[in-house]
DNA sequence: GTCTATATCTGGATAGAC
DNA sequence: GTCTATCCAGATATAGAC
């Protein structure tokens, strides 16, 4: 995107003029600001007047890096995006019975969206408006359905799992795991920790989806 | 609020431009507007212009009615916050065993909600927002809170359910609810009914709960 | 590369005529 | 009561100096 510096020490351009962000490459101090406001406030909310003070920037410096505020966004989603989607392919791949990695799939997905950066509503409301330039998102959202479905597929196929409907209780699964994130977020209750939390929803996911008479508690 | 016309026939004021809501109480007709485009497109992305027009009247004349675009989300929230509350009352006093008062519970909350017009998650974000504003809402959202953590500490003391910590099991059930009518208004997935998706919901939930041993399937 | 300055646009809210 | 006209604040994004 911008120019490189080879090894010169020397720097391009006007020096700043107050550096709050950490003096390295500026398009991480953006996102790394940006990430942190949008969390806070919610990313409507934020502007990029913050975001460029909180980066040590003036307002309009951060246009030389970034095209526009959804461009800030896109680059962050990029990079955490793919988080529940490595776990959920892991719990796909791994073996050991369907419970158990069902279990550790809810539980490290729990954790990890409680310490994500956004309220994963508000990207969705964002992304639902502009499909277009959000297109890989919404592509890495369905496959996160698919596995998940696929996962729970397999535990009823081998009766560890009583007959629902795969989808469905995908769904259902993924999107306990989003609220969860969500309260937590935002109410901050200091009484419940994100690993008690996390705890609680996996167990509860699980043990809604066990067939009858099966007898099975986390590992 | 406004004057109230005794049984006069002649209106007030300078006649209206072009009607394009009922002629009924302008009150009336700017939250019925005001619901509906906040249900399509988010709150924060709905402007007062879009209201009026819908409303039938100018932008400015909205201010007579509301003295702001909170007071408007106000008016809304008042009538329909209530509902869910009053389904987790009828599921205390009622009788019966917890497992069919919590499947009935969940059944309904889940339905009030998918017809409910809002994001819930943006209500609360707004609300978190003006938290004096909405001191009601917090109040009230407390209390529903509460309601749920009493049935599901009566079903563990009788050992109907397993033991969890009341407060963490009755928020991931609401969040639950709430996560669900998130998903299937923004996806609008038509392959499922709200009914389908209660239905699951509902029974996942109440299983989720369930004492080892316990054989419960809906009524 | 970053700055200052500013264009442009949008949306909430007010003033006063009718 | 509703209108027209307008103010005002805040935000995105651009232009051009340094």
């Amino acid at each position: 995107m911008a120019a490189e510096e080879s090894t010169a020490i020397r720097r391009r351009g006007r020096p700043r003029k107050s550096q709050g962000g950490d003096d390295a490459d500026p398009r991480v101090a953006i996102v790394a600001a940006a990430s942190a406001l949008f969390a806070a406030q919610g990313i409507e909310a934020v502007t990029m007047a913050q975001v460029a003070e909180r980066a040590g920037l003036q307002q309009s410096s951060i246009y030389y890096w970034f095209r526009s505020k959804a461009d800030v966004l896109r680059a962050i989603l990029e990079d955490v995006n793919r988080i529940p989607l490595r776990i959920v392919e892991e719990a796909r791949t791994s073996g050991g019975p369907i419970a158990d990695r069902l279990h550790r799939l809810i539980r490290e997905d729990v954790l990890a969206l409680c310490r994500f950066p956004f309220d994963i509503n508000e990207i969705h409301r964002l992304a639902a408006g502009d499909p277009d330039g959000f297109a890989d998102y919404w592509e890495e959202r369905a496959r996160l359905d698919q596995e998940v479905a696929a996962l729970v597929s397999e535990g009823v196929a081998s009766g560890a799992l009583r007959p629902v409907d795969p989808v469905l209780a995908a769904r259902s699964l993924l999107a306990a795991d989003e609220a969860t994130q969500n309260w937590f977020r935002v109410g901050g209750d200091p009484d419940y920790t994100e690993e008690d939390v996390a705890a609680h929803v996996a167990v509860a996911g699980v043990r809604s989806l066990l067939a009858d008479g099966v007898d099975w508690t986390p590992a």
